[in-house]
DNA sequence: GGGTATGATAGTGGAAGTGT
DNA sequence: ACACTTCCACTATCATACCC
């Protein structure tokens, strides 16, 4: 038999999806894993990340398919704004390299949307209890915030500080070194130091290289500013 | 047109400050 | 001690403007 509640007894829950049917089945879900817990929602991204700035969140349940979400962005911009919150990916997606994707951008688990309810309580129980939760076996061991995949980019990627990769976010936006530190409010020469950690963790030689990968690898198709 | 000076930008190396 | 963040000084590259 499950374990009730590993959660604290007045845990706080976010769950965060555009569509209110689905937010009532997942509330019904957290009900059940764990019954003290409160549950707050969010129907876009911009939401959630202000309920996560502003409470102290201990998981978080999110639909990658959110407006406002842009691929896996989403999930990265909530990973760096809350690192310490385990974030479990809800998706209709249940492709391998989408569970792969999630899980080594840092997902404490992956829930599809198609998942029996007793299995869904039973992967939010994992995630709580500091597991990393995924729905098929990939085969391959595997922590939080790290991946499996045999790829050197993947796992640099994994090996990102959260300012380096708030630095990267904003290179695959087209963004110059001038503008990255004016809108982190640190030195130019500060950004260019993060952007060569950048560069030798993902092993590219330049941040066109790196801006490609992430592009790739992050599965959104923008349009790329000259660099 | 070709050479040179200048400015903007990218990238590296090293060091200091801070938190764990 | 170590990791992370920050900054400075420096070099390299590229585009543009200017002069001959």
């Amino acid at each position: 038999m499950l374990e009730q509640s590993m959660a604290p007894p007045h845990s706080k829950i976010l769950i965060a999806d555009d569509h209110p049917l689905f937010r009532d089945a997942l509330q019904q879900v957290v009900d059940q894993a764990f019954p003290d817990a409160a549950v707050l929602e969010a129907s876009t991204l911009d939401e959630a990340m202000i309920i996560a700035a502003h409470d102290d969140l201990d998981l978080l349940l999110l639909d990658i398919n959110m407006p406002g979400m842009n691929g896996f962005n989403g999930l990265i911009a909530l990973r760096n704004a809350v690192p310490a919150t385990p974030i479990v990916v809800v998706s209709a997606d249940e492709e391998r390299e989408t569970i792969q994707q999630a899980l080594t951008l840092g997902a404490a688990g992956f829930i599809p949307k198609s998942m029996a309810k007793a299995s869904m309580v039973q992967g939010l129980h994992e995630v709580i209890s500091g597991k990393v939760y995924m729905p098929v076996d990939l085969s391959a061991p595997l922590t939080r915030g790290q991946m499996m995949i045999d790829d050197d980019f993947q796992q640099g990627y994994a090996a990102l500080t959260g300012q380096q990769r708030r630095v990267l976010e904003m290179l695959v936006l087209g963004k110059s070194n001038k503008v990255i530190a004016f809108e982190l409010d640190i030195a130019e020469s500060t950004v260019k130091a993060h952007v060569s950690a950048i560069l030798r963790k993902l092993r590219v030689n330049s941040r066109t290289q790196a801006v490609l990968n992430a592009s790739k690898m992050l599965g959104t198709v923008r349009a790329m500013p000259s660099l």
